[in-house]
DNA sequence: GCTTGACCTAAAGTTAACTTTAGATGATAT
DNA sequence: ATATCATCTAAAGTTAACTTTAGGTCAAGC
């Protein structure tokens, strides 16, 4: 099955300009052209563009992931490489995971304090609240930073 | 406590510029000068510069973290904004956390397949595994990208 | 009194990842 | 035949979040 650029666009959530750009700095290398230089995409090149938006998620930028694209064409003899990359990313994302769920906790605490604030129909109760009174739940080091 | 720009920009991992910045586009509207225009951080300030760290992971840009700032000085009036803005932010962490998830999945199935290219000397096994030949815990919806 | 070091401002420069523009080509519908 | 549509290329433009540069002030130490 063949896709045409617009399809690809539409099912993968990007614009056609994008799919164009990331052609040209050589993400795509495989990809092919009908004879009036139209994109065709393959399923694997589909593939290749959810791996590139995975591989961005994963803290790796344009070139980088490039650079990746020309080692899985280059063969065997690069297999260490990927595979070191790989056990990089999966560092990357656990302590981006890590710092996501810390940021959460604040969000968490301010929802509580919002809430509370909302609920007096000011600020200044919660702002003044002594840590004992606090939710036992609310994360010790956000309860400090109550002047927002 | 007080602290000098040098001392804020160590503490917190910024550079000196960038948080001379972030009080030109107005994220830190309670900082104060000395008598020959320094900056002074209370304990105050740096807690402000840990939100904004905060607010930025949540994915928040600093034009948006800004119109914040001016809400807290409006006082009471916007404490419901303020709860909502806490509200859609958390709904933003949450789905990035599991879009990170997925992410982790992706490239720990990576990790197995090159682990065990490596200790084949080449991909070519691998890549033409059935899907009943692989690990029950390798997630079904990577099984096919074997093209990387 | 002079140098050094930490700070300042204003303005220009940088970078990544696109996006937009302008003009062209080729297949399809009327 | 003509208009429309989807595609193309090359090149310029955009945006956010800084960073760098150039030139200046001020307090402290020698």
């Amino acid at each position: 099955m063949e896709y045409s650029i617009s399809e690809v666009a539409e099912k993968m959530n990007l614009t056609i300009p994008t799919l164009r750009y990331y052609d040209n700095i050589g993400l795509l290398q495989k990809l092919k052209k009908d004879k009036s230089g139209n994109r065709i995409f393959t399923e694997e090149d589909i593939e290749t563009v959810r791996v590139i938006q995975y591989l961005k998620k994963s803290g790796m930028q344009l070139n980088e992931i490039r650079e990746f694209m020309d080692w899985c064409q280059q063969g065997d003899s690069t297999i260490e490489k990927r595979l070191n990359l790989f056990k990089k990313q999966k560092e990357n994302v656990l302590s981006e995971i890590a710092r996501l769920q810390e940021t959460l906790n604040l969000i968490q605490y301010k929802e509580w304090y919002y809430t509370k604030a909302l609920n007096d129909g000011t600020e200044k109760y919660v702002k003044n609240m002594s840590l004992e009174e606090m939710p036992k739940e609310i994360q010790e080091e956000f309860k400090k930073c109550h002047c927002f």
